[in-house]
DNA sequence: TGTTAGCACTCGTTTTACCCGAGTGCTAAA
DNA sequence: TTTAGCACTCGGGTAAAACGAGTGCTAACA
C-alpha cells in the first residue's frame, strides 16, 4: 500500500534520524543524492506516512521522527546488508582466532566485542551447561561440618558449592560416596543428575552407608542445580552517551532493570534458534520502552545454550547490529562446538 | 582556634547540608533548637569560618556549603555515635545469623546490606585467599588437548582454570602428577605454591614423568595465581538518586571508573587493618572528586584479606556509614574466622 | 565587648516578552 | 502529479524585569 517513493522517503528519514537523533525535515531529505523530489512533494508523502502511523511529530511544526511501526517495517523490509570496515572485521576475526580454552572466556570476550563495535550495551547469557555431562565429581571435606562438592563436566565447566556435612557421616563413607557417584553418574547430563541419583545411586548408598537418609540428602544437595545462569554485560556505560539517555531517570530505570538478573534472563533466555528483534514497546518491560533489543541464540551441537544481545535506543543502527550479532552468534557457536568436540 | 559556638554552627551547617544538599543560610540555622543566636551573630561566625576555609559560597549572596576541610574536621572531631533503628539493626543481625557456608556468599550479602542501608554504592573486595592452604588439587582431562585444574583450599575456596595439555603427556602420567601434587603440596599456602612446585615437586616429576619439561610447565600453569581479586558492587544505581549526580557526565565518569577493576582494587586493596576515610579530592582519582569513600578491611585470623567500602557524595551521612562499616567489617571478619576455624 | 536589629545590596532564579528560523500545510500554477 | 509560494506554528534563544534568599555592614543595645 506504500508507493516506492514513500518507502524510499521513509527509509531516508529513518536512516537520517538514526544518525542525527533529531527530527528530520523535508528539505534535508530532498538534498540527499538518492532523492530527486522537491521538499513539497516529500512533505505530501510525509503527511501520508504520518497518517499511516509510520512517522510522528514532536510538535506541530517540527520535522518527523520514525515511529516504532516504521522501525519494524524498516527491519522487516528495508534492511540493506552491512559491510564491516577493515579494522572491525579484524577485531571480530581475532576473537575467534586465538585459542580459547574455556567457554566462559569466549562468552565474556564476545560481550566485550559486541559493545565495543556498537557503542551500545551488550548482554550475554549462559552458556547453559545442563546438556553437558558429568565428568567427575569430587567432595572435599572442609572441617567437620561442611564439604565442598566440585563437579567437572565433559565440556570443562566447573561448578562447586559448599554443603553442610551431616555429623553422622564418617570420612571413609564420604570417600565411598564419592566413588559411587563417580562410577554411577559419569556421563550423565547435568539436568538428569538428580533423577539419576535416585535411580542409580540410592540403593547402593543404602547398602554401603550407615546413615543412609542423611547421606542421600547430603548428596542431593551436593548435586543441586547451579544457581541461575550467568549474565555478562559489556559497555553498560555506552548507553549514557546516547542522547536519549541524557535523562538520569531513564538511565536509572534501565540500569536497575539490568541488575535484576532473573528478569533479564527471563527476557532473553534461549528458546528457539535464531534472532529476535524487539523494538521499543514490543519489549514488555517499561524500562525498555525507548530501547530496542536485538538478540540471537548461540548453540552447542545444534542446541541453543545461550543468548547474545544488544540493548540500544530504538534509534539503533539495525543493519550493523544485526549483522554483527549474526557473525558473533555463529562464531561463538563454532568455538563452543570446538571446545565440546575435543572430547571425542 | 575555633570557638565552641563556631564549632556548633559549623556542625549544624554540615548536618543541614548533608540532609538538604542546598546551601545553608544563617536564618535556617538560627531556627534550630540547639541554636540560640540570631542570624546576624551566625553570619559573623560564618564569615569567620569562611575565612578559615571551612565554608564556601556558591555565589556572593548565597548560603554556605561545607568545604572538604569542614568535612574532614567533622569526621575527625565532631562525629556523634550513630544509633541504628530497630529494623536496620535486625537487617544487620540477620546477615550474620544465618548459617553461611561460603565466604563469597557472605561477602556478596555484605555488599547488598551496605548499599541497602545507606542508599549509596558499596564496593567489596576479596577475600584474598592467598593465605589459605591447598587442600586438594584435581586435574581432569577434557579431551586430548586440555585439562581442567581444580584447586580446593582449606577454607573451602575453589579455583579452577583450563590448561592446554601437552600432547606428550599420557593419561597415566597425568594421574601420577596429580598424586604427587596432592602429596607434596597439601597444606601449602596458595601464594607459595609456585615456589613449592620447584622445591618440592620438580625432582619427583623428573623421576617419574617422561617429558619432564612439558609436565613442569603444564603444572606451573595449572597452579598459576588466580585472576585478580573479585570485586562486588551493591547499589550502583543508588548514586543516580543523589542530586550531585543528576549530571550524566559525572555519573558516566564514575561508572566507567568502577568498571576498571584493577584501579578500584588498587584504590581499596587491604593493607593495614582499620578504616580509611577519603573525602573529595583526597581521592587521587578525578572521577571521585565529588565523592567520599569510606572503607575498612575485614580480616581472617587477624590478617586483612579484603575491604568493604562505600562510595557516596562528599555530602555523606558520615556517622551512619562509619558505624555501619565498622559493624559489618567486624561481623564479616567473625564469619570468616568461623568458616576458617571449622577446619581445626 | 559581644550580640542583635535594620537595611542596602548582590546575584541566581523565574517570568515575561520578543524574535528567529526550521519546518509545516495548503493553494495555485506548471 | 509535481512544485513553487506563502502564511502559519512553535520550540529555542535572548534580553529585560521582578523576585527573593541570603549577605555584609552599621548602629544600637545589654
Amino acid at each position: 500500500m506504500l508507493t516506492d517513493r514513500q518507502l524510499l522517503i521513509l527509509q531516508s528519514i529513518i536512516e537520517d534520524y538514526i544518525q542525527s537523533a533529531e527530527p528530520v525535515g523535508s528539505r534535508s531529505i530532498s538534498k540527499k543524492n538518492s532523492i530527486t523530489f522537491s521538499p513539497a512533494t516529500i512533505r505530501n508523502d510525509m503527511a501520508d506516512l504520518e497518517e499511516l502511523g509510520f512517522l510522528e511529530k514532536t510538535h506541530s511544526s517540527s520535522g518527523r521522527i520514525p515511529s516504532q511501526k516504521a522501525y519494524r517495517l524498516y527491519v522487516d523490509r528495508l534492511l540493506l546488508p552491512y559491510r564491516f570496515s577493515e579494522p572491525e572485521m579484524n577485531n571480530i576475526q581475532s576473537l575467534f582466532a586465538g585459542k580459547i580454552l574455556e567457554a566462559e572466556e569466549a562468552v565474556k570476550e564476545t560481550a566485550g566485542i559486541l559493545s565495543e563495535l556498537t557503542s551500545y550495551a551488550s548482554i550475554v547469557l549462559g552458556p547453559e551447561m545442563f546438556e553437558s555431562r558429568l565428568r567427575q565429581i569430587q567432595i572435599v571435606p572442609i572441617g567437620k561440618a561442611a564439604a565442598v562438592a566440585v563437579i567437572v563436566t565433559d565440556t570443562g565447566y566447573v561448578e562447586n558449592h559448599t554443603v553442610a556435612l551431616p555429623p553422622s557421616l564418617e570420612a571413609g563413607e564420604l570417600e565411598q560416596i564419592t566413588n559411587i557417584l563417580n562410577e554411577r553418574l559419569r556421563g550423565i547430563p547435568l539436568y538428569q543428575l538428580q533423577r539419576a541419583l535416585f535411580s542409580e545411586v540410592r540403593d547402593l548408598l543404602k547398602k554401603y552407608v550407615l546413615n543412609y537418609e542423611a547421606a542421600l540428602s547430603f548428596t542431593e544437595e551436593a548435586l543441586r542445580k547451579s544457581r541461575h545462569e550467568k549474565i555478562f554485560y559489556g559497555g553498560k556505560t555506552n548507553l549514557l552517551n546516547q542522547p536519549e539517555f541524557k535523562d538520569v531517570d531513564r538511565v536509572r530505570a534501565l540500569l536497575e532493570l539490568m541488575e535484576e538478573e532473573h528478569l533479564i534472563h527471563e527476557l532473553l533466555k534461549p528458546t528457539m534458534n535464531g534472532m529476535t528483534i524487539r523494538i521499543g514497546q514490543e519489549n514488555t518491560n517499561e524500562a525498555f520502552e525507548h530501547c530496542s533489543i536485538i538478540s540471537a541464540t548461540y548453540s552447542l551441537a545444534g542446541k541453543p545454550v545461550g543468548t547474545i544481545g544488544i540493548v540500544g535506543p530504538t534509534r539503533m543502527e539495525y543493519q550493523k547490529v544485526i549483522t554483527l550479532i549474526n557473525h558473533l552468534s555463529y562464531g561463538l557457536s563454532n568455538v563452543l562446538d570446538d571446545l565440546y568436540r575435543r572430547d571425542s
